[in-house]
This record gives C-alpha cells, structure tokens and sequence, in this order.
DNA sequence: CGTCATTTTGAGGTATTTCAACGAAGGTGG
DNA sequence: CCACCTTCGTTGAAATACCTCAAAATGACG
C-alpha cells in the first residue's frame, strides 16, 4: 500500500445524541487498522466494480470519485441504488454474494477492503465496528429517504429533492448554491424511477421557473433557496 | 424483568456467507446481556411507541406482535416505512432523535433497550455488536427492496411485490400459502405510495384473475404462485 | 471535423389520483 | 343483545402526469 495515498475516511451521522461535532470519523489508529488490511486502487471512469450476485470478497471506501450501485431489473430496466461519494462505503452483500452492482461514474480512488478479514478485525475492535454500524444505521436512513422521494408521484417533486438530498450528502450542512451532477441524465432517471424524457422535462421546468439554472449538465446552481424547499416539501 | 417472558431474538441474514443456517440468532450469553438491560413490555393495538424528532431513550426489539414506522409528510399524506415483526429491531434515529414515528398494529410484545447501556455493552462486547450489525446491514437491503417496490407504477405488480417480501420477512423461505396481513388497507396503501382505492381495485384484481384470495381481510391466500412471481418479476 | 452517444422536444396512450358516495365492519354503551 | 357511531373499505367517473414511441438537436470524443 503506497504510503502517499489519501486515508479513508467514513462519513456518517451518529444515532446517538453527541456534544461535540456530529460527524464520526476514524481516528488515526483506526485508519491504520484499516490501511493495513486494504488495498488502494485507482481506476478510470465509467469501470465496473462488481456485479450483482457474485461472491462478495471486498469492502469499497470510496476516497476520491463518485461510484453508482444498481439493480438490473427483470424486465431490462434498471433502478439505481445509490451515488457513493468519497467517505462512502459500499459492498452490500447478502449470504456472501453482492445485491447490487457497482460501476465507477467518474475517476475513483478506492480502498478494497477484504470482507472477512475486516470482519474478524471488528469483531476484536468494538470502538472501529461502532464506526460501521453508525454507517450502516445511516444507509438505512438513506435509503428509507430515497423510498420516500421515489413514491411522490410528480417528477420535477422528485429531482427537487434529489438535488437537496445530494447536496446535504456531499456537503452535509454548509450547503453551497452549486451542486456537482457527475453522473449522467440517465442515472438520474434510473435514480429516480423516471424517464430519461421525463427528466429533462423536470430540469427544464425547474430552469423555467427559475428556481435551479443547469449552467453546466453536470452543475446545478440554486437559485431560488425557498421555493426549492418548498417544492420539495410538497410531497 | 419477569423470567417468564419470551426472550428476545434478532432475525438477519449475514452479509458474509456462513456453511452452517443462514439466520444470525444471539446466544444465550448475549441474551442474557440484553435482557439484563432492558424491560419487557406489553402494549395494546394502536399504542403508539414514539414519535419522529422526540429523544431517542430506546432501541425496541419485537418479540411479539406487529408494529409499524411511519413519517408524515409536510403535505399530510403519511408514509409507512417499515412493517417489524418478531425478531424485528426498530427506534432508527440520527443524532439522538427518532427519524420516524412508531406505533403498534396488533397487540405487541417488546423488549426495550436504553440506547445509551446498550451502546456501551455494544463496544465492549465485539460479537453482540456484530449481530446487531448484520441487522442493520439486513435493514439497508430491506429498504433498498422497499425503494424498487415503490418505484413501480402498476398498483397490481406493487402489490405481488409486497405480498412477496412480506412473507418472506415473516417466513423466510418456508413458504406458506396463507399470508397474514395485521395491517389495514390504509396501512398498506401509505406503505406501497398508493392510494387506497388503488390498493382495494388491486386486492380485486388479483383475486379476479386467481391469483391471490383474500379470505379473510387480513389473510391472503396464494392460489397461483407461479403468476403471482411473474406478476411480480415483470417490473 | 465527423461520428456516436446523450439529451431535448413532440404527440398520443394508459395508469393512477382525486372527488364523491355508498356499503361494511368493529367497538361502545345502553 | 342490539343500536349507534366511527372507521375502514369498495365502487364509479373525470382529470392529471408520466410513459412510450419517434425524431431532431446538442454535446462529447477521437
């Protein structure tokens, strides 16, 4: 493992009530254990990582780089589960196996963590396995979040949310006016059970309102703070 | 804590692929180690548990009984989050504050575990936390399966789904032609993002075409399994 | 600068939502 | 045990919003 390479580290709210910050992080003995068992790659854009049911024998943190989780559905369709953005785990396995698939969206830099070492690891390290059950716990919200989004029923609801809902995961609360969009129109749709049409639909009816100008496709700039939140508390 | 109680259980698939059963179940030691922090209570139908936002004192492990999380929304519309029975762990919070409301559906049996004792006990004890980590884990899938349900738009195929996942849930993978439904229409209804008339002209639908009989309201009774899987598949 | 993938725009079809009213079920008190 | 009332569930008809199919336009990349 090269030495030089940046740590990983887990975003994540607490369940518990905490005085000091509301983040938990890894401390450096942590980040240690961590690197010690892991393997730091670097890969291009568009790469895929795993797929759906086969044998789940890695842990990605992602370090650098956005990465989407995604379900094949029968009928040729697919949903994505998740954008992972740098502090992000992912690896969802069920039995051994993976539930999703994963692909790299931009360039990435990831720690691969073998799942049966890390598991004997937080088996003896109480303190660093607190860490990951806070993460899962947040996934679990996460993902609770994005069943609430995907149920409203109109679109431009749904990527009104989705907007905030990436900001406040990028960015937690300082939240800037400019929201990165690494990933494509279609994941977006893919994300939010829509239409690639109805998508941009969405995007330009935000944009006529003047509520979100899409400058670049790949950045949303807020420009009406109110009545996005409003639009999305319309659900 | 009187002994004569049913002790609790926690029921979760690993994410690692273990030889021996597929359910992770605490030991005598780790239930011992619950029980010894925690209080057996016994509440009526319709109890409600907690509500969103208030301070999150305790973890809930089901132990008898139906239960339901659930938000309101901002529009007055309410969603139902999860359905927990026996072997079920719900209080989901984020930074010491429940993130859903929680009430009883049937008459319920519950252990009550302050979360402040039982984070402790966790970090001391390695193998207890790694249970409750598999659950938390086994949660995210669960959502994650909750966000391609809702995701669909055909009230019909939503509704396989769920009658699927449901039994699943309660019954892993024996699998009985008699499914309970505790809940109300309505209670399904805010769980799949329908309305309840779409929820009643479903149940109807399935039962026109023979696929699924609902005897009783709150027994549905697989007749035709193999369409009921297609129906469910075809998203 | 040409080619290919991605995104935008348009028109019609279909499903659910909504609104309204009816019917059934369950619980309470006399 | 029955009447009443409240909650829950069913049915019908119109409106809305997205999906699908099709084609044009824009952008990315070699």
């Amino acid at each position: 493992l090269s030495s030089g390479d940046r740590p990983p580290t887990i975003r994540t709210n607490p369940f518990l009530a905490v005085t000091a910050g509301a983040e938990v992080r890894l401390n450096d003995r942590q980040r240690q254990e961590i690197i010690g068992i892991s393997t730091c790659v670097r890969l291009p854009a568009r790469m895929p990582l795993y797929r759906a049911q086969s044998p789940a024998k890695w842990l990605f943190i992602n370090v650098e780089g956005a990465v989407k989780t995604f379900r094949d559905l029968p009928s040729g369709k697919r949903r994505i589960a998740a954008f992972l953005f740098p502090g992000d785990v992912f690896g969802l396995a069920e039995n051994g196996r993976y539930v999703n698939s994963a692909q790299a969206i931009t360039r990435v830099t990831l720690y691969r963590v073998p799942l049966d070492t890390l598991a004997d690891l937080l088996r003896h390290d109480g303190e660093l396995q607190f860490a990951f059950l806070c993460k899962a716990v947040h996934e679990v919200r996460e993902a609770q979040q994005r069943a609430v989004i995907v149920s409203r029923r109109d679109a431009p609801g749904r990527l009104a949310m989705f907007l905030r809902a990436l900001r406040q995961n990028m960015f937690g609360d300082s939240q800037p006016d400019a929201i990165p969009l690494p990933m494509s129109r279609s994941d977006i749709a893919e994300f939010l059970a829509l239409s690639l049409e109805a998508v941009s639909r969405a995007t330009g009816e935000l944009e006529r309102r003047g509520i979100v100008s899409f400058e670049d496709r790949h950045v949303a700039r807020v420009l009406d703070e109110s009545r996005l939140s409003r639009l999305a508390a319309a659900l």
